[in-house]
DNA sequence: TAGGCCATCTGGTCCT
DNA sequence: AGGACCAGATGGCCTA
């Protein structure tokens, strides 16, 4: 609902551009009457580029066209850079929809950008704050009897930084204490199976049914994505307070 | 048809 | 000077 089905594949990639067959490069419609307006005025007695903006006019001076070429060529460059550049963070974005707890496919609509950067930021907190309940876990099994006291958590090295470790291990903790079961993401067709590296879709990880929704409207919205297993550790801020600040986050030293 | 989302253009600003 | 980054404007596409 938020987010167009093909906005970057099925759209045109430049909607209001002509081809300029003989610059061999692009114009938008609105640059081009600009430019058709601007020497249409500069040379309201000319033949300059009007003519060729008109769609007649072949006669042009050796001056007009380097002064407009100089120009144009300008503004193509930074056009085009700047397209690049567009290009590239769409790119990051389809990077980071790739890993996020969504369901993808071809018939599933895509993430739009604002979506994809608050369920971001969303799923990085919920995986925080589960961390931090697999490590008390982990603590009370093997630290609960031993020299380390149950109130003081262990000291567990966890390999760090799970950005560049594959999530699947953590899915995996997940979703063997969490105990997710078939609860499916509301998708038109059945999730694709996750990637070899790809992270756990949201049903794996025991998302109820508007996950998406709920992460993206509530920052720490957790207790609605999670279903509750009686005696079961759930990461949802229902239960238990989440330990999602910025110092939590800081404590995980993302290697960068 | 209105609203959301998007791609692109464009001018300004800052940095190297 | 040239490039990167940013934000506003514009127009197209799609959906409710």
């Amino acid at each position: 609902m938020d987010s167009d089905a093909g906005s970057n594949s099925s759209r045109s990639s430049s909607p209001d551009l002509v081809v300029d067959d003989s610059m061999g490069s692009f114009f938008s419609n609105k640059m081009f009457q600009a430019y058709c307006q601007e020497e249409g005025a500069a040379r309201a007695a000319g033949q300059g580029r009007a003519d060729r903006c008109a769609g007649g006019g072949k006669s042009k001076t050796r001056a007009d066209l380097k002064e407009g070429d100089d120009v144009q060529d300008l503004r193509l460059k930074v056009n085009g850079r700047e397209r690049k550049r567009m290009h590239d963070l769409n790119q990051a974005l389809d990077g980071l929809r790739e890993v996020m707890p969504y369901a993808q496919g071809p018939s599933v609509r895509k993430l739009s950008k604002i979506s994809t950067l608050l369920l971001a930021r969303n799923y990085i907190l919920m995986l925080s704050s589960s961390l931090e309940e697999m490590k008390k876990l982990v603590g009370d099994v093997y630290g609960g009897s031993g020299a380390q006291s149950r109130t003081s958590h262990p000291r567990i090295t966890l390999p760090a930084p799970t950005a560049h470790l594959p999530l699947h291990p953590l899915a995996q903790n997940l979703h063997s204490l969490v105990g997710s079961t078939a609860s499916v993401l509301h998708h038109p067709s059945p999730p694709p199976a996750p990637a070899p590296h790809s992270p756990p879709s949201a049903s794996y990880m025991g998302f109820h049914h508007a996950p998406v929704q709920s992460l993206l409207k509530d920052p720490l919205h957790l207790a609605s994505s999670y279903r509750h297993f009686p005696g079961m550790p759930c990461p949802c801020s229902l239960c238990q307070p989440l330990p999602t600040t910025t110092s939590t986050l800081h404590s995980f030293s993302m290697g960068k």
